[in-house]
DNA sequence: CTTATGTCAGTGAAACTGATATTG
DNA sequence: CCAATATCAGTTACACTGACATAA
């Protein structure tokens, strides 16, 4: 059995999911948003009025996970819960929908240089194998 | 400006990722080996004899990241080293080599699954892209 | 002298599990 | 009562930066 590594596909997709985490991270820097953090607003824009719960499996993380999370986005105030308890339905700021417009800038500008040498069908048909593996693997 | 996570590669390159390293993890669980500690064992069987700097910039860390991921595997009795401070060079031991062959075959297993859905070409397409994804952002 | 290296120490982001209280 | 939830607390794996001594 010899697996080898610069053939391997998997080890391809983790040393481009650390070059794109690396490329976003030190873009969003300048916005104090993690990369994490500016997914979660991205989720909650296109799905306001979520639960903790709900973001949590939306975002195919653990509910703890995604209360800490949303605990420093609060704290920022870029996202806000109304109601109580286990009603309380989060949603952006204004000034979260405002910071969440300028990173969205700074993450297509990655994603697209990221992409840059690839022809519209090579992208297309990687988003669809990416999520075959996904599928095959879950 | 919108960004689809939906239709986002750098989201479903996430996702992929995060559902490969999952399920390694899972398969290499009964080995008592983390998914690291498995990628530094196979680069060191195709490239045995390297400094721990030399390892470092061939899996893309830190020399000190490297540093503490062989301090485990030394404690575990699956690296030595021969030759003293600088000069030192880290290789498989046979017990190390002995686990890594099982841990091969349980990923070689696990990529298989993630790309069964896959023609051939489809996988070496894949790879090449990934790859130039790589490229475009270094 | 300069540079690369090994190593110690501290930090940080991001996930996890466990436990508890609450509520629909 | 039951299941899902919110939340607190602790832990872990992994990477980083900084600092320092040392050796090529």
């Amino acid at each position: 059995m010899q697996v080898e590594v610069g053939t391997s596909v998997g080890y391809a997709l983790k040393r481009a999911q650390t070059a794109l985490h690396a490329a976003l991270d030190a873009g969003l820097r300048e916005l104090d948003l993690s990369v994490s953090q500016y997914s979660c607003l991205e989720l909650l824009r296109q799905r306001p009025d979520l639960t903790n719960a709900e973001l949590a499996r939306g975002a195919f993380v653990t509910r703890q996970a995604m209360h800490q999370l949303l605990g420093g986005l609060r704290t920022a105030g870029l996202v806000a819960g109304t109601g109580e308890g286990r009603n309380e339905r989060i949603a952006l700021t204004p000034t979260g929908l405002e910071r969440l417009e300028r990173a969205s800038v700074i993450a297509a500008a990655v994603e697209q240089r990221m992409l840059s040498s690839l022809t519209g069908d090579d992208r297309r048909r990687m988003h669809e194998h990416l999520i075959a593996c996904v599928d095959a693997l879950a």
